[in-house]
DNA sequence: CCTTGACCTGGAGTGCGCTCCAGGTTGTTC
DNA sequence: GAACAACCTGGAGCGCACTCCAGGTCAAGG
C-alpha cells in the first residue's frame, strides 16, 4: 500500500499524524475527542487504523474554534448529541450557538477593557523611561 | 469596634468579605493569590485579620485583568517580584506587559474569527428553519 | 525473518487554578 | 457567658482538559 506525503492513503483519507498536522490538534487529543463522543464515525483502514476524511478536518476546526472561546467539552458533546438526534434539533443547536455567540462577544469586550488598562500602565512605564533617560543626559 | 454595612473598619480598611464582593473575587482566591506572592503587604488588624486598602482594590482587579486574558499565576507572580526588585526593574515590567498586549490583540482575532464561523452556522440553521416555516404553511 | 515506526486500546497521570476542610481564634450580640 | 458569625492557618481535594504509558498489532524495508 502506498502513502504519500500528505498522510493520504489511497485516496481513503488521512492518517492520524497527517490529521494532527492539518488541524493543529494532536493525536492523543483527536483520540480524546473521539472517547468524549465529540467526533464519531471515524473512518478505518482493514488495518484499524483511523483514517480522517476532509469533513472530519472540517468538523476538527469548529471543535477548535468552540473550545478556543471557551466552550467546555461537555458543552461540545451535547451539540454532537443533538446533532446526532437528527434534524429536528436544529433550533437547540441554533440556540446553543447564539449563545456561545453572546460569550465571544463578551469576551471581545473584556479583552478591549484589558488593552485599556495595560495601555494605562504601558504608557506609565514609558513615561517614567522617558524621564529617565532624560535624566542621564538625553542629548547625546 | 465598629464595622459599617460596607465593610470598612474605622477606615482602616476592607474586610475579606467587602474585598470579595468589591473586586468580584472569592476569599478563598484572595488568599490564594497572597500565598502565591500577588498581594503582598496586606494589612492587619490586630486581631490578625485582614483588611485590604484601595490600593489593594485596584491592584485585585489588575490582577484579574491580566488572569482572565490568560496570564498565568506564575508570570503574574514573576511581574510582582520584579515590582518588589524595585524601579530599575521597570524597563522588563514593561517589556513583559508589550508582551502580554501582543497576545490579547491576537485573543480578540482569534475571537472575530470564530464570530464568523459561528455567523456562518447560525445562518445555516435560520435558513434551514425558514424553509421548514415555509414548508408548514407559513402564511397563517 | 527481523527491525522499525506508526498506530491501536484502556487506563493512569499531570498541571493549573482554584476550592474546601478541620481545628482554632476573635469579637459582637443577647 | 454563651452563641454565633467572620476570620485565621496549613494542607488536602477537585474539575477540567488534556497527556502519557504499557503492552500489543500492523505494514513496509532491508
Amino acid at each position: 500500500m502506498e502513502t504519500t506525503e500528505t498522510g493520504q492513503v489511497d485516496g481513503a483519507g488521512l492518517t492520524p499524524a497527517a490529521m494532527a498536522e492539518r488541524t493543529g490538534v494532536t493525536i492523543d487529543t483527536l483520540r480524546y475527542y473521539e472517547r468524549e463522543g465529540l467526533l464519531d464515525n471515524v473512518a478505518r483502514a482493514d488495518s484499524g487504523h483511523r483514517r480522517y476524511s476532509e469533513d472530519d478536518v472540517l468538523w476538527v476546526e469548529v471543535l477548535r474554534c468552540l473550545r478556543e472561546t471557551g466552550m467546555t467539552i461537555e458543552q461540545l458533546r451535547y451539540y454532537c448529541e443533538l446533532g446526532a438526534q437528527g434534524d429536528h434539533t436544529e433550533p437547540e443547536r441554533l440556540a446553543l450557538l447564539t449563545d456561545h455567540r453572546a460569550k465571544v462577544e463578551a469576551q471581545i469586550a473584556e479583552r478591549h477593557a484589558a488593552l485599556r488598562l495595560i495601555d494605562h500602565k504601558i504608557s506609565f512605564y514609558q513615561q517614567h523611561q522617558q524621564q529617565h533617560q532624560l535624566q542621564s543626559g538625553g542629548d547625546q
